[in-house]
DNA sequence: AAGTGGTCTAGACCACTGA
DNA sequence: CAGTGGTCTAGACCACTTC
C-alpha cells in the first residue's frame, strides 16, 4: 500500500517522498551511514514510478542528506566537517586538526618559478617584466581523502629555497625567512565544484565548493603572497576570531 | 544532424551536452541574461531524448550557471555577488553596500523577549532559569531581494529599548547603549538550502548558503550576542582583515 | 493558441557490487 | 548470479508565459 504522501497536492510527488525521507533522517529513523531502501522498495513502498524514487533521491543528494554509490545503494550522509582556524600568526596546522582528531597531510602537485601572470602582478603590486613568483598547487589532505586544492603565488625575491615550499605550510615558512606577516585580507565564497576541481577532490560536478581567497601583507604594506584554496563545502569550514579594531 | 557530443563514449551523453553548453556560456557565446536554446531546440541540435537535454540543464543549474523560469525559458545566470564585511567594530553596512552599487534593508520578521533556550544559555553563559534574551528573526534584502536571514540572541539585560531592535543593525546599537563589542567569535560554513530557509530566501531546496555563526563579547569576556546568519551562496559573500595578533 | 518548462509513467539496457 | 544504481528512450499531461 501507497504510504501517506497524499497531503497537499500542489507540492510535486517527488517533494513529498524525498521530504518524507528527510523528515525520518532527521529522527534519526536513519542514522548516519544507514543504508536507505533500495529504489525498488521505495517504488513498492510510495507506489511510483522509478524515475520519481529517483527524484527523490536526487533531491536529498542534492540536499546533502544522502550519497549514492552504484552496485550498492543509497546511504546517509555522514557529517565530517573539519575547522581551519583563520588567524594571523597562523597556528600550527597538524596540531589543531589533531585536537578535532583528524590527521591531515600535503600532497605537491606544481611548484615551479615562473613570472607573475598579469592578474598577479597586480595584485602583488609586481613588475611584469622582472616579477618572478613561486606558483604551487597543492592538495590538502584529511584522514587520507583530498578536501582542499591550494593555489598559491609567493614573490620569489622573499623564497631563500623554492623546494623547502613543497613540503612545508607556506605562512609558518616565511615567518621562519623573517618575512612576518602583517596583515591578511580574505575572501571567503561559495561556489560550485567545475571539472577540474570535482577531479581533484573526488566529487561530482556542481558540488557546493568554499572559495577562500587572500592576499598577505608584510613590513610596509607590501604583499608578498597571495593565492586560493577551493575547500569541499561538506567536509572544511572556517573560523575567525574578530578582535577590536581601534582605528 | 547531431552535433559532436561523440567524443568519449565513457562520459554520460548528458554531461557532454552540459559541457558544451557550459563551454559556450564561459566563451561568452550566450551572455548573462540570455536566454538558452529551448528544450525542444537542443533535443533536435543533439538528436537525444528530452530527458537527457533536461538532465543536461539540470547539470548546469546545479553548476551554478543557468537558471529556468517556467513558461519562460532557461537563461545564463548572472553574477551579482556582493560582499558582506566583517570587522569590529561593524561598520556602517548601507554605506558599504553602497559603494557595491546595491540597496539594502531588513524586514523584521520577529521580535520578542523570551527565556533562552538552553543552547543559546550555554553559548551566552546563562543561568537557564532566570535568563531572558531577546530573540529577533529578520530578513536582509539587497535590491529588493531577500538574500539572506538572520537569527540573533540578544542577552535581555543590556537592552534598555527592546523595540528599536527590530529596524537598527543589533552591533551599532549595542555601542551606543555602552556596550562595546570586544571580540566575536565566528564561523562559516557551507550548507543546502531546507525547506523554510528556501521559502524565506525564495530559492530551491538544497541550493548552496553560506552560515555564518557568531557569538560576541563585551568587557571582562562576558558573552552578550549569538546568532547565525544563512545567506544566498550565490548573492552574498564575506571579508575579513586578519591582522596580527601579538600574543 | 502556441511555446515554454515541470511532472510522471513504463520500459530497456548498462555498470558495478557482493555473495 | 541477483541486486543495486546509472543512463536513455518515447510519450502523456500539466502549469505557466506570451501573443
Amino acid at each position: 500500500m501507497p504510504r501517506s504522501v497524499s497531503a497537499n497536492r500542489q507540492v510535486p510527488l517527488h517533494t513529498r517522498i524525498s521530504e518524507q525521507l528527510r523528515e525520518q533522517v532527521l529522527l534519526g529513523e536513519f542514522a548516519p551511514g544507514d543504508q536507505l531502501p533500495s529504489e525498488h522498495q521505495l517504488m513498492e513502498l510510495f507506489g511510483v514510478s522509478r524515475i520519481t524514487v529517483r527524484r527523490a533521491i536526487a533531491n536529498l543528494v542534492n540536499q546533502g542528506l544522502a550519497e549514492t554509490q552504484q552496485g550498492k545503494g543509497v546511504f546517509v550522509k555522514e557529517q565530517r566537517k573539519v575547522f581551519y582556524r583563520l588567524s594571523n600568526p597562523m597556528v600550527f596546522l597538524e596540531e589543531d586538526m589533531a585536537r578535532q582528531g583528524v590527521s591531515c597531510g600535503i600532497e605537491n602537485l606544481v611548484l615551479e618559478k615562473m613570472t607573475a601572470p598579469s592578474k598577479v602582478c597586480q595584485t602583488l603590486q609586481l613588475d611584469p617584466t622582472t616579477a618572478d613568483v613561486y606558483f604551487q598547487k597543492k592538495l590538502f589532505l584529511l584522514d587520507g581523502d583530498p578536501v582542499a586544492i591550494d593555489i598559491t603565488y609567493t614573490i620569489a625575491e622573499v623564497v631563500p629555497l623554492g623546494n623547502e615550499l613543497a613540503s612545508r605550510m607556506t605562512f609558518p615558512l616565511l615567518e621562519q625567512w623573517g618575512v612576518p606577516i602583517e596583515r591578511i585580507e580574505t575572501t571567503l565564497e561559495c561556489t560550485h565544484a567545475d571539472p577540474p576541481v570535482a577531479d581533484y577532490l573526488n566529487i561530482a560536478l556542481g558540488s557546493p565548493i568554499l572559495v577562500y581567497r587572500y592576499v598577505a601583507y608584510t613590513l610596509n604594506n607590501r604583499p608578498v603572497v597571495c593565492g586560493e584554496s577551493l575547500s569541499r563545502g561538506d567536509r572544511l569550514c572556517y573560523s575567525v576570531v574578530l578582535t577590536k579594531n581601534h582605528s
